[in-house]
DNA sequence: ATCTCACATGGAAACGTTTTCACAATGGGC
DNA sequence: GCCCATTGTGAAAACGTTTCCATGTGAGAT
């Protein structure tokens, strides 16, 4: 039996009809043959047709590769997203892909799973494999050497603006705020947030700028920092420890939607009702917060629509348009059931008065009941 | 100011560094120099560091291109999935991802969007340039023209294993009679399959088929095929609607999570609480699942490892070996809270008796006083 | 001293395009 | 009838690699 690659060996000889074959059996040079089939140069209208069936017949295609090395232009466009398995990244690059795809680009997909190194070893191997385009989000943008020999046209994603590179975002703090004002709204004076990789995530850390800011503003305690590792995340248990060891809070902003089902999840094993002794908010507004039983109350964005931005600024730059920053697309609180206002007993008879580790006993007594 | 493509055309004249300036830099022919960074044959120890020092102070790196064009390897993989906004598809373009970076390759990924249509379109795209092979997920591979005229390996994926390719797959009749099982074994015996797409997924069909065996063999009535459309799915009150036509059912099987969340939340529009008054059970396993407030019972798949399996293989024709198709991948119902035995009053006060246009009235009322 | 032989090296062809340039043929205006 | 555009055409160079082949060098064997 013949493997795949003897096959392939003994097919290569003559596998691919190249535009040679073209020429010849149009009886033409390839010049002309070129010409008619890009309908970029003069041909008479017997010889348009003699290539146009000759090709046909042959079943040609173009090289793309072959192209690319005479015209210089890869028509690829590198992309560089943290994950795939996050769903607001995955519809990034959709709605990436539709843009691209309209203009003939092709977009190569990287994930860098949150490492650092990783962002910029794809960002090489991406710039060696001659893409015309970046399109980025990483954790380090300012930080990155690769990104700043970048000799193409670069588009951010996600990030806060950066002098010097286009990005398309949502103004994070002016979202956190706008949760910070629902939470005041709603009697909520003790708050916190939660987040997943603070320390390399520009969006976590502008998020939690903004809900300090308007708490302040509010004449609010400053919100306590509750940051997670991942493993820990993906744990109930983990999580519902980690909310134990701040009991007396009322309100918690979770830097993803994901980080706000598992907190509201974990409330749930602590024997804590979601809204009625924790009220939590999102951020993303992930397709399935709308189904659920209680809906979750989130900053919505429009992934999809993030991406379609930074691939038509990158095909403006690429264009050679001159590169203008769009402002930041926009977000909505979605109301949804885990935000309610403070009840008498957390406010007053909990909350306020008690010392923290009598919030935990108890916490800790009604864990114990419930499971 | 000058724009970007002025600035380009300025620079394109030496932009690049390639291994001739490398071989002049170093004093040596070129082909020495590819021998000493490919490290591909013999060189003297002093030519190889004179070379080595001149690429690195030139800071060259290889052109993709050039290579492809003359290896023949573009060492890219053409992904094509419907879409990436479905977390099942991105996390397995994720696995890809993952297994591919190792062996050096690049995916090349591409949605349709559920089209037929732009199926072809992507595959003659991917083909056209030059990818080294395919993983590939689509309405219908059978079908399509243009994957039977690929000189490339392919694997597909998610699809019923077909003949003459190798797919990574779970056993979805196994599955489904899993399901049928489950819900049989908590006296359901009202069924119906809920199915987005019926007609242009095999996945789908698998599944119906394999509920329908399962039931039949048990004794139990054909569970009812509701179609729905992807627009109406997104629409609550839609899937109520088309969930209050068929009232007679205690327990139905959705073609995927989101599904099954849709009709629980569109359950709960009509006053049917689940799992007390309706049964659900979803397919894939999607990560929130775990949690929600009612856990969702779904038949628990690992689209991540369908992903690097689907990789592996390919890696592995591409190579050359011989392709042997590899055995399901495993899946498991997970227990969740959706799922509960019939009770008295629905087995026997409603379905079983009753005309079914009652149940339409009874359906009605509810909702009314509901909302 | 001559003959091999292995090894190090560079020239050149090839991969599939596009594009520049030169050449031939045609036709209209003097 | 001559010149100059205009038009259709093909040869050839270039893009950046790899690889085949030929050449040159030195060492060891006769």
């Amino acid at each position: 039996m013949e493997t795949f690659s003897q096959w392939a060996t003994r097919m290569s000889r003559k596998q691919s009809i190249t535009i040679k074959d073209v020429a010849r059996e149009a009886g033409c040079g390839v010049a002309t043959a070129s010409r008619v089939l890009n309908a970029s140069g003069p041909a008479s209208a017997e010889m348009s047709e003699r290539v146009r069936r000759a090709a046909r017949d042959l079943g040609f295609s173009f090289s793309a590769i072959g192209r690319a090395l005479q015209s210089r232009r890869s028509m690829t466009v590198g992309c560089l997203v943290p994950s795939l398995a996050n769903p607001v990244f995955a519809e990034a690059m959709q709605g990436v892909q539709d843009c691209l795809r309209g203009a003939g680009y092709q977009p190569l997909v990287c994930a860098s799973n949150y490492d650092e190194a990783v962002d910029e070893d794809i960002l090489r191997t991406l710039l060696a494999s001659q893409v015309d385009g970046l399109i980025v989000t990483m954790a380090s943008p300012s930080r990155s050497v690769a990104l700043g020999t970048a000799s193409v046209p670069v588009s951010l994603m996600f990030h806060d603006p950066l002098p010097g590179h286009i990005t398309a975002y949502v103004d994070n703090v002016a979202a956190a705020r706008e949760v910070a004002r629902q939470f005041i709204k709603h009697g909520h004076r003790r708050l916190g947030f939660v987040a997943l990789r603070f320390a390399e995530s520009d969006r976590s850390r502008s998020r939690y700028a903004g809900f300090m800011a308007e708490c302040r503003a509010a004449g609010v305690p400053d919100p306590v920092l509750i940051e997670m590792d991942d493993r820990s995340a993906r744990c109930p248990h983990r999580v519902a420890e980690v909310l134990r060891a701040h009991p007396g809070l009322t309100g918690l902003f979770a830097s993803n939607d994901f980080l706000a089902l598992a907190v509201q999840n974990a409330a749930g094993l602590l024997g804590r009702n979601v809204p009625r002794d924790l009220s939590v908010i999102g951020f993303d507004g992930i397709g399935i917060g709308h189904l659920l039983a209680t809906p979750l109350s989130t900053i919505e964005t429009d992934a999809g629509a993030m991406g379609r931005q930074a691939a038509e600024t990158l095909l403006n730059s690429m264009q050679g348009e001159e590169a203008i920053q769009p402002p930041a697309l926009p977000f909505v609180f979605r109301t949804g059931a885990t935000l309610a206002a403070v009840s008498e007993k957390m406010d007053d008879g909990l909350a306020a008065t008690l010392p923290s580790s009598a919030h935990l006993d108890l916490a800790s007594t009604k864990t114990r009941t419930n499971q």
